[in-house]
DNA sequence: AACATTATGTAATAATATAACATTTAGAAG
DNA sequence: CTTCTAAATGTTATATTATTACATAATGTT
């Protein structure tokens, strides 16, 4: 069962749009989106961005300094991610592969180092981009 | 046999430094670092960064924005990276390892997208860090 | 020599993110 | 219900990362 967290109401206004928005969005875009709520200032958005990734409710997608939905609801934590990236029409989408997901959290190499988290991304064409 | 490029002026200063460093650099680091040999403005290193990157000579740690030179020499393009992050001492190494590489490579998933590309950052405590 | 491609130089600015400080709200403990 | 604490908010300013636009120079090809 995943601990209900009470978002706050920047929190609830920012998650709930990104959710909404079936994508990534950008800190600056989301800011543009919610100024109509009262959220006026970049680092109110950076904030609660920040507790929404820390909780595991959104997710960053470091190569494009964008934020998505988590879309895997047994999701707590962000510390195993991956997601497939059309570099076409930057569509991008969570993947939720049991098998991967096992492979990379049990990875461990000759370096000593104990890996308590990853994230992983995949580039390609999606189905749609290749086909035109 | 890694083809051969005859790295511009630009390209092998900066391409020496991040080398010579043995660890990530950020731009406006390395930016500082080359001003005495007269390379002034940001976009003269994003130019040389960009071209390294894309040639496979070195890769940017996207969670970091940070670029460490390639420390495979089999590697000519940037197409299946993988790292380990020590998120205490900020230490980075690529991670070279034939399964895993060889499996991520030939993943698929049932989304009907071709993978062409991926990037793979892993994070934990080193070995030194772990111990203190 | 003519042309195309790649690289360079320079200034300005866009886009992304954080520091610092004051105040308020929400829970927990007595 | 009051006191305390932790979390969240509001606001201004600024730091950091990256690109646009335009002019020029060097390099490679035919």
């Amino acid at each position: 069962m995943q601990k209900e967290h009470n978002l706050s109401k920047n929190q609830k206004i920012i998650f709930d749009l990104i959710d909404k928005s079936g994508g990534p969005m950008k800190a600056y875009s989301i800011l543009f989106n919610v100024q109509k709520k009262g959220i006026k200032a970049p680092l109110q958005v950076y904030r609660a961005l920040d507790k929404l990734v820390e909780i595991g409710k959104i997710h960053k997608i470091e190569s494009r300094n964008a934020f998505i939905a988590c879309q895997n609801s047994s999701c707590q934590v962000s510390k195993a991610t991956a997601f497939s990236i059309c570099e076409s029409c930057e569509n991008v989408s969570e993947i939720s592969n049991s098998k991967l997901s096992k492979y990379l959290s049990n990875f461990s190499d000759n370096s000593g180092m104990k890996y308590s988290k990853y994230n992983l991304e995949f580039f390609g064409l999606c189905k749609k981009c290749k086909s035109k």
